[in-house]
RNA sequence: GGAGGGAUGGCCGAGCGGCCGAAGGCGCCUGUCUUGAAAACAGGUAUAGGGCAACCUAUCGUGGGUUCGAAUCCCACUUCCUCCGCCA
């Protein structure tokens, strides 16, 4: 959510931020009238409360019977008018609040101008791509032939989308969880485990709601949204609070498995892991200074491709670009690792910096140290890493000749002796 | 699932339908005193919205209702606690 302050001082300036992501500047000016009106109202409507509240007042001390029956007979009808005028405020707040609620955040100045992910810009490569002397395979291939993935139960379980890990498989999976929540608590961040089913106002806080409904689970009985990412939980743990100044950067890091409809991206990715309904993720999460943001921001991408780094992966990071920016992100980088079965970079994090946005939705402030007034706390979050497509590039880049993978060393001390899977 | 009890400011806690944004205490901030600190004393100390401002409005878990007027009365919901039942 934006401040509407902001929107109402500075219009111009947020009309050429907006367009810079293909908003329409027709919204702003929208929002402009709505905000006037309502304004106009609270006006009429305050001062008629505050004519109320004084008469209300001398009633409870007025002696003379016949002037006060005519005072109490006057407030009846002036409480009419006010909650004539009081229905029509509520709605002209609700119709701005939902315009705002579409509103997506300002991108960062440095962000790159584009209307997609083709013009996201590389920013670094780091490692070489691994020389085969061999044809290297696709996941879905090694996966079923080392019999440690098992995409036919899955849809006999769940439908397309859906896959089984089994034996070493599952206990890779499971040794990456722990291995980067390990690597996380070590890089600062303290562990969450949250529920993975939220309320509404949580998924509103977040961002998720009410724009991308149709990409998350819910369940209709029972108000239960199921989270698409921890970053959900871990921004709703806050909502409402207030931070002492010096109780920031809050560093937090949870593994969640991660639901989505995949709506969005209907017919892409089909085969193989690479998108579920289901995936495990690990993800790290910041509260933040205003003016320790872009700081904290490299931070966070510095710990995402240690991650990567640690598990032997060669990555490149990415500045997205205004076409490919989340609707709440104010900028983003994302990290891909090499696949060389599938020949694809594979998004493997995507690390925000939300600033006020998601704050604002949530409510969630500081109390800054010198004593002046509130202010909102800026929100980071980045996965470190998502599952299935490092466990794709794990696979493809320690695969062998004869198809059985290598654990990287990292993972070796959780694999309970497997040091190759064959 | 059933029965009962609670939810008030940073915390504790009081609150006859009007003088209650809310007593009192604690904490915190400022000042006096002190070489400094402590103590004592005095003052201050919620959030949001509107207004150039004086100031006004709203908020006592949330949402409705009754009333000229609600922290206070009524209804629903949320949540916490206790007890019973059921269950991984």
């Amino acid at each position: 959510m934006l401040d509407i302050k902001l929107i109402r001082e500075e219009s111009e300036f947020v009309k050429a931020a907006l367009s810079k992501r293909q908003v329409d500047a027709a919204i702003i000016d929208e929002v402009l009238h709505l905000d006037e009106v309502r304004r106009a109202l609270i006006l009429d409507v305050e001062s008629k409360k505050a004519e109320r509240n004084a008469v209300s007042k001398e009633i409870g001390r007025m002696k003379d019977k016949q002037e006060r029956e005519a005072k109490i007979a006057a407030m009846r009808s002036l409480g009419e008018e006010i909650d004539a005028l009081d229905e029509q405020l509520k709605m002209s707040e609700a119709r701005l609040f939902d315009q705002m609620a579409g509103i997506p955040n300002i991108p960062d100045p440095d962000v790159p101008i584009g209307v997609d992910d083709k013009d996201n810009v590389v920013i670094r490569t780091v490692g070489e791509k691994r020389d085969f002397d061999f044809e290297p395979k696709a996941h879905w291939d090694l996966g079923p032939e080392l019999g440690i993935i098992d995409f036919e139960s899955g849809v006999k379980l769940a439908g397309t989308r859906f896959y089984v890990l089994e034996g070493a498989g599952a206990r890779l999976e499971r040794a990456l969880i722990f291995w980067m929540l390990d690597l996380h608590i070590r890089q600062g961040y303290h562990e969450i485990y949250p529920p993975w089913m939220v309320r509404e106002e949580v998924m509103f806080a977040a961002g998720q709601l009410p724009k991308f409904a149709d990409n998350l689970y819910h369940d209709h009985e029972e108000d239960f949204w199921w989270v698409p990412t921890a970053e959900v939980p871990l921004t709703g743990m806050k909502m409402g609070e207030v931070f002492e100044e010096s109780a920031l950067p809050l560093n937090l890091t949870a593994y969640t498995a991660c639901f989505r409809r995949e709506k969005m991206s209907a017919g892409r990715d089909v085969r193989g892991m690479k998108r579920g309904h289901q995936f495990d993720k690990v993800e790290m999460y910041k509260y933040c200074l205003p003016e320790n943001a872009d700081l904290e921001l490299d931070n966070m991408v510095a710990d995402a491709c240690a991650t990567c780094e640690q598990l032997g992966l060669t990555y490149r990071v990415l500045l997205q670009s205004t076409g490919d920016l989340s609707f709440g992100s104010h900028k983003t980088y994302d990290v891909e690792v090499w696949a060389p079965g599938v020949q694809e970079w594979l998004e493997v994090s995507s690390v925000s910096n939300i600033g006020q946005f998601q704050a604002r939705r949530a409510n969630i402030k500081y109390r800054p140290a010198d004593g002046s007034a509130l202010q909102f706390v800026n929100t980071l979050n980045g996965s470190g890493l998502g599952l299935p497509r490092t466990l794709i590039a794990v696979m493809e880049n320690y695969q062998q000749a004869d198809g059985s993978i290598v654990i990287p060393d990292v993972l070796k001390p959780l694999m309970g002796g497997i040091e190759v899977i064959r």
